[in-house]
Formats: C-alpha cells, sequence, structure tokens
DNA sequence: CTCCAGGGAGCTA
DNA sequence: TAGCTCCATGGA
C-alpha cells in the first residue's frame, strides 16, 4: 500500500482494498457518517475525515496520526489481496471476496464494540446508529463541535436504566449497565482477552447477561482482533444455507474466516439486487 | 393494524 | 438439541 504524506494529510495511492463505502457501510461500525462525499467519524477520542479522490483516498490525520492511530484502527498491516485469494474457496467464494473487494475489519476499541454490538441485537442499522449516538451525546465528550466520544464504560456503570431511557435502547440498556458494570469490576478484563486466546475471549463474554454467541463473535471479531471468529446472524444463516453444503465449518478459513465472514454478509446483504 | 429487525434467555419436550 | 415466547422500540 503505497502512502503519501503532504499538508498534514495522508493519501493511500490506488489501493485495491480500501474502500470507504464499503468499509463503513458494512455493518461493522455504526460512528461513521457520510455527506457530500465526505466520511467523518471518531475513534479513540479523535475524529478523522476521509474522502475518495479518484482512485486515491485521503485521510485528514498528518503521518504521526496515521502511524500512532489510524494506522492499526484501519487494519493496514494486513494483505488484504492475499486474504482474498485465501478465502476463495469455490465459486461462490470467489465472487464473494471479489465483490466486496475493498472491506478492511477496523479494529475497534473493544469497549466500544462491546457495547454498540449489544444494542445491534434484533435491531436495523439506522435504529442502532441512532442509539448509539444518542449514548456518545449524552455521556461522551464533546471533543470538537457536536462531536463526542464513546463514553467508557466508568462513565455507565454507576448509572441505572431509567437515567439510560433518553436512549431509547428497550431491554439493551440493562445490558449495557451490566457489561459497563462487569469491565469496571474486573470481572471482565477487555485488555486481557485481546491478548489472549479466541476460546478464552468467547467463554468470558458469553459469561455476560444478554450477550449471545452472534455478539460475542462480532466483539471478537471487530473490538478483540479475533479474525478467526465467524458470527452467524440471519443473513449469515440465509447466505450459508443458500451457498454452502450443510454442517459447513467456517474453520476451514482459518485465521481469516472473520474477513470471510465479512465478504458473505457483504454479498448476502447488498450483492443480491435487494435494496 | 401487523410484522420484523446483524439476538438472547428461559422454558418445554 | 430444537422449537417456542417474550423482551422494548421504531420503521415499513
Amino acid at each position: 500500500m503505497e502512502i503519501l504524506y503532504k499538508n498534514g494529510r495522508t493519501l493511500i495511492k490506488s489501493p485495491a482494498d480500501f474502500d470507504p463505502d464499503k468499509i463503513f457501510d458494512c455493518g461493522q461500525c455504526f460512528r461513521w457518517e457520510k455527506t457530500d462525499g465526505l466520511w467523518r467519524g471518531v475513534a479513540g477520542g479523535r475524529v478523522l475525515t476521509v474522502r475518495q479522490c479518484g482512485d486515491d483516498v485521503l485521510l485528514d490525520c498528518s503521518q504521526r496520526d496515521l502511524e500512532e492511530f489510524w494506522h492499526d484502527y484501519f487494519d493496514m498491516g494486513r494483505d488484504y489481496a492475499a486474504v482474498r485469494e485465501k478465502v476463495s474457496l469455490g465459486d461462490y467464494m470467489r465472487k464473494a471476496a471479489a465483490f466486496g473487494r475493498g472491506i478492511r475489519i477496523l479494529r475497534q476499541e473493544p469497549w466500544e464494540a462491546l457495547c454498540t454490538f449489544i444494542i445491534s441485537q434484533c435491531s436495523n442499522i439506522p435504529r442502532i446508529k441512532g442509539v448509539v449516538s444518542r449514548l456518545c451525546g449524552l455521556l461522551g465528550e464533546e471533543i470538537e463541535d457536536n462531536t463526542y466520544s464513546f463514553p467508557g464504560p466508568e462513565v455507565i456503570a454507576p448509572l441505572g436504566v431509567c437515567e439510560l431511557a433518553p436512549l431509547r435502547a428497550g431491554y439493551r440498556a440493562q445490558y449495557i449497565l451490566d457489561a459497563a458494570r462487569a469491565v469496571c469490576d474486573g470481572s471482565l478484563d477487555l485488555d486481557a482477552l485481546r491478548s489472549g486466546g479466541a476460546d478464552e475471549a468467547e467463554r468470558a463474554l458469553l459469561t455476560l447477561n444478554g450477550i449471545g454467541k452472534k455478539v460475542a463473535g462480532c466483539v471478537m471479531l471487530f473490538g478483540l482482533g479475533k479474525t478467526e471468529a465467524f458470527p452467524i446472524d440471519t443473513w449469515m444463516k440465509k447466505a450459508l444455507k443458500e451457498h454452502f453444503e450443510p454442517g459447513f465449518d467456517p474453520a476451514v478459513f482459518g485465521e481469516n474466516a472473520g474477513i470471510a465472514q465479512q465478504y458473505i454478509f457483504y454479498h448476502a446483504r447488498w450483492g443480491g439486487g435487494v435494496q
């Protein structure tokens, strides 16, 4: 990936695997918004804008910011062309990987991934974004005009469900509180889970009230860097039934199972000419 | 009005 | 294990 720096900005030259529309709109994150062709988002308490310029991608961050934070966030150390090749097992996977070319798995903060995917359960993207936006506006810190950081678990843990009512998160409010308290009292050590094994991470996440295999899988994949995680939701069930043998084991994708999952999801969600 | 949405828990058989 | 039902909210 060829990267140039000038005037405090970062230019990625003709990347084959960095498509902002796909990265931010493939359902893995809920805090990036596009206005007038410009993606704007918050991560790690920082604001970034991302723009597609012809074949290039322009980030409004310095070389220092990129190397300190965004390089890791965008998983820029991974060769996605090689991943696409490896997961292209059979005609369907080759098609799905080609269709999803440009997707990258964002390495989001563990707590934010945990919290947002609790909110995501049995909901839809616009509504999830609404709840998350209200959560940040209510409890986050204002880092720029009308732009808020994601509130840490220590801010949420002392509250009660009534104080989360403005989020209109429904029955998920209690799950958020339980998770925040587990992180704060040390019974759930997200940093340890990030550096530990996938099985151990899943076991720990499943002990939380309101967290099942699907949400745990998303937290592992999007927040804990476990690219072997393969979360299965309704779209994935549909795709698996349609394009794979019964009893298919995603473990054949190995450490790339999560990325394969994202290609499948993206194709199932947007590839069939549906909406 | 009904139905369902990137689920999960608890119950039943 | 598989199949229900309810959970709170909002959009179609």
